[in-house]
DNA sequence: AATGAATGAGATTTCATTCAT
DNA sequence: GATGAATGAAATCTCATTCAT
């Protein structure tokens, strides 16, 4: 009937939910994310889970916001740190052709949350602006127009390279990015 | 005594399941999709889906197969009827600037199959077919490496359509292509 | 992941549930009937509760109706037993005097119905509907005012017999009764 | 460094949880009456419940012990209020075809009572007390055997006006005391 | 060939209760 | 003395799947 609580509080372990949420979309789909595999993955108790938020929408939502932020953040952070646009054109090109474990972990829960954005619109929202930011960061270097532009080309090439990781050549993501720019 | 058969010869009823499982991923979402809103929407019984389908994956697997093979026909016949390279540009911006419900429909059952095919190898190698069809379509009227930049311009940008459906502006999106086109 | 069906149908399994949770209801009351009380006394599987109603206010909902139906019966049947008036407060007393389980059990349920009545509209017109339906009968032999007083004491020496079981005395329902019938 | 007392002194704090918990009862049964809806109701936080009670059941006899010792001592001063038989008669007309708010919810939590006593022994005490103390104060204007139908035709006619406010005529209740004190 | 009945597993959620502070 | 944090148990309900017919 009753509960034996740790003891101690355990300031960290709401994010710790959130991260192990994130893992198991990554892994498992947004389809396949359950209370019990996140708090598996969290290595909490079950009950934990409903007592830090009310229901698996608002973890799936919190777990998108949280993401979205970082996300936005590092893009923004590279947008600022590039001198010129030819550097820009670069750091794009970095986003788009990054290969590892943790790039790789980034495009899945991107596309997860694009799909269940769809289906929920506090997520749309979170989408929207994470957009939007994208958008903003982009703004540094390039006119509006190209901006478009250049964000089409960001998403499109990452769904590509997810299914077909050989099929982008860096020198051609450089390329084009430059002449999209210049055009406009 | 014997057996009597409970239904009449239903022979559409197949595809009467897939196109339900179709409406039910565009409206719910595939973590929302079940064996029963799946029969409710085709208004067949639930024990039919599991006499034609062995599990669910099985019908998610079709149903994205058979979405899949009609965009690429429906994609490979617009470029085939473009007689040079501008209509083929207009052609392609038709398939990004689209708004009616059909276009929605179809974007929304795009990003449901490229996040489900991260978690299931089968459609994985579906959507894998399906770019590569794409391609080859465009190929009648752009050289490789333009290819692949529209392509990427063209997943792009319907997903900032979809999120910001007048972010988009016609005359931008052929003067890309066409400017992309020429680059290469 | 799937179930192992008994095989053969079990055509009086809805009744066997709803008597159940008639059962559970009389021994532990409506505020500690569940699912699995229910499940365990009709000896059927959990997941057959369920199957058959969609939710537990449902099957309160049956088993109140059912259970007032056959009392609203019974007392319909006494009454129009009874060739004259003088049988008829006898008949009143034996409903109101009877001491065994039965009597005991239907008393219980009937005031878990009418308290659970008083948040559930659905069972709420059912109750309605009983105390009409014993009005109904009453009118068979007294006059109108005398039967809602003849309903008042039924329904109050009822409370009283159970909290103390020896209070009434027989020889006084029936003078009490044929007095408030002449009264009136 | 010591431990900070949480919260200032409020010496009215277990009365407070006791009304809410019986405004709990009357407005969603004993049956969805928690903890948490009772902390809710009183304004104070969940852990004070179980500091001041030790459990649900206790809480709940409690609160029943509460109202039933209010309502015996009403009944108590009214009966003794009365100069004489007539005018007892109509202080019990009064108890039974009150309509306000707070005689609707007493009657509710009647009813919650005598359902719950049926399966709590203490509130079964409880109950019995109630009906002896309300035995007790009519007896200062009736004979005994008068007392017992008395106090069955009050609990009857509550149920009833409980479920047809409309059905019952003061005049006719009047009437029907006088009766049958007489008769005994 | 086709399906309604049935079920076990598990998903979500609620809840009484405990304990460190 | 008082409480917020925490949790295990269990309650409700959903669901994919199976099988007799």
């Amino acid at each position: 009937m009753a509960g034996t609580p740790r003891g101690a509080n355990d300031p960290g372990r709401r994010d710790r939910i959130l991260q192990a949420a994130l893992t198991v979309i990554a892994e498992h789909g947004v389809h396949a994310t359950t209370h019990r595999r996140i708090a598996a993955e969290a290595q909490v108790p079950l009950g934990s889970l409903t007592y830090y938020f009310d229901d698996l929408p608002t973890i799936l939502r919190e777990a998108f916001g949280w993401i979205a932020a970082r996300m936005s953040e590092e893009y923004q952070a590279a947008m600022a740190a590039a001198p010129d646009r030819a550097a820009a054109a670069e750091a794009v090109a970095d986003q788009i052709c990054g290969t590892d474990y943790a790039d790789r972990r980034r495009l899945v829960l991107l596309y997860e949350m694009y799909s269940y954005a769809h289906h929920d619109e506090a997520v749309a929202r979170i989408t929207r602006d994470a957009l939007h930011r994208s958008h903003a960061s982009l703004a540094l270097h390039f006119p509006p127009a190209a901006c478009r532009a250049i964000d089409a080309l960001n998403e499109g090439w990452a769904i590509h390279r997810s299914f077909d990781p050989d099929g982008i050549r860096r020198d051609e993501v450089v390329a084009t990015i430059l002449a999209v720019a210049e055009r406009f």
